[in-house]
Parts: structure tokens; C-alpha cells; sequence
DNA sequence: TAGATTTATTACCGTATAGTTATACGATGC
DNA sequence: GCATCGTATAACTATACGGTAATAAATCTA
């Protein structure tokens, strides 16, 4: 029995797989997401340790609420950011070793004697 | 101990994993992935398969090809694509349960009492 | 050699989006 | 009320990219 079975998808399933992967397609919004590790955090805190434009870390933690990567609770002045699909990680972790493989492939076909 | 480990991770790092998942963002390309978990296919087959334009499903066949997630074969007349990155399909399944979970989340909200 | 077939490439168009600036909105404090 | 602070939004620009059509390139066949 194959390891990966091929199920029936339709256009609109490719679509939501798409428009999930986009979210995680952009440096900055990885950044973000990177951030927020440790933990929730306000905007200003995303914007120092991102050194990104306030406007433009707004605007990409929006697409990331609307998503449903992070969750938003406002407080006072602030609004504090924090991840709620754990399975983003899981996600890095697994680009992190394909493009390590990648890499070392290369470094092969390179360097082979 | 963490679950996550939080590395250091330059900005080239985020660039490279974006645009690892920005070949993955396109419904496109997910399909001919998608039609690719059978083995290796010519593009008429895969331009067959997914309905696509000949001139489109090589465009993302060569950009799947170089970040590394295809190999060509070329054989006559024909190139046959086939996979190569197998963590393609668990990145695939991850997100599906991850869209899942959203909504039934989303279901939820909508329908409880 | 000429023609047919498969694939790759080029050029073009329209749209989407990231970054930036400026401004608006909402809450807090004087 | 008014000023200030943090955040969100609007408007703009530049660029990237997907889809399409036309053409080129490479290989096979008659």
C-alpha cells in the first residue's frame, strides 16, 4: 500500500491549499510568524524586531488573521498577535529539510571528484 | 522543552523558504503535482490532465523544476516529469488538516446554539 | 529534405501584491 | 475638549506573475 494515497480534489480544494501556501509565500509574514515564537506580541514589537514599516507589518498580520495563522486580542492601545495553527511550524520545519537536502545535492554535483 | 526550537534565521533564510512555498502556492502546480503522485507523465499527459494551456503547464513545470521539486526526462520527442521532492505530499497533507480544522472551527462558530 | 509532432520560449496583457507614505480611527491621559 | 499614542486603512507605485497566443527548437517520419 503506497505511502501517499491520491484523493479526489476539486479546483476550489486547490485553491484553499494555494491560498494557504501563499500565506506562508512572503519573507516578511514568515518573519512574523517567526516572531511570535516566544509568544504573543503587540505590532510595535513586530515592527522592532522585523525592522519592517509599521503600515506593511499591519497589513500582513492582517492576511495572517484572516487565514487563521494567528489569533488578534485587543488590549488598551495594543493589539497583541499570537499564532494559533501550531502546524505552521511543523510546515518550516519540513521547507528547512527539503531545502537542506536540496543544498547538499548541489554541493554534491559540485565538488564530486 | 519546547516543542519548536527557535533558530536564527537570516533574511536569506526567509527568502529561500518563501519562495520554497510560493511554488507551492499555485493552484496550477499543485495539480500537476497532484497528477504526478501516479509517476512520471509527458506534458501532454500532465496538459491533458489538467486542463491547462501547453505553453502554461511548461512554464510551471520548469519554474517546479528548478526549486527543485520535479526531475525531466527527455526521451524522444517527449519529457517526462516526475517527482522528486517526496515531502511535497506531507507539506500537502499538513495544510489540508490544517484547513480542515479552520473549518470546522469556522462550521463552529457558525452553528452553535 | 519536407512535414509532423512534442516541448520550450517569447511577447503581451491584465491582475495581484509588496512596500511606502499619509491619514484615519480608537483608546488613553491631561 | 484636546493631545498623544498605537494600530488600521487608503492611496499610490513598482514589480511580479499567471494566462494566452504565437513562434522557435528539437526530434521523429515519410
Amino acid at each position: 500500500m503506497p505511502k501517499y494515497r491520491k484523493e479526489n480534489l476539486s479546483d476550489e480544494a486547490f485553491d484553499m491549499i494555494g491560498e494557504r501556501f501563499k500565506a506562508l509565500a512572503e519573507p516578511m509574514r514568515l518573519k512574523l510568524i517567526y516572531a511570535l515564537m516566544d509568544g504573543e506580541k503587540t505590532v510595535s514589537q513586530l515592527v522592532g524586531e522585523t525592522g519592517g514599516f509599521q503600515a506593511n507589518v499591519s497589513k500582513h498580520l492582517k492576511m495572517l488573521l484572516e487565514v487563521g495563522i494567528v489569533a488578534r486580542r485587543k488590549q488598551g492601545l495594543n493589539s497583541y498577535y499570537s499564532i494559533v495553527d501550531q502546524t505552521v511550524f511543523d510546515l518550516c520545519d519540513l521547507i528547512c529539510g527539503s531545502i537542506e537536502d536540496r543544498l547538499q545535492a548541489d554541493l554534491g554535483s559540485f565538488s564530486r571528484s
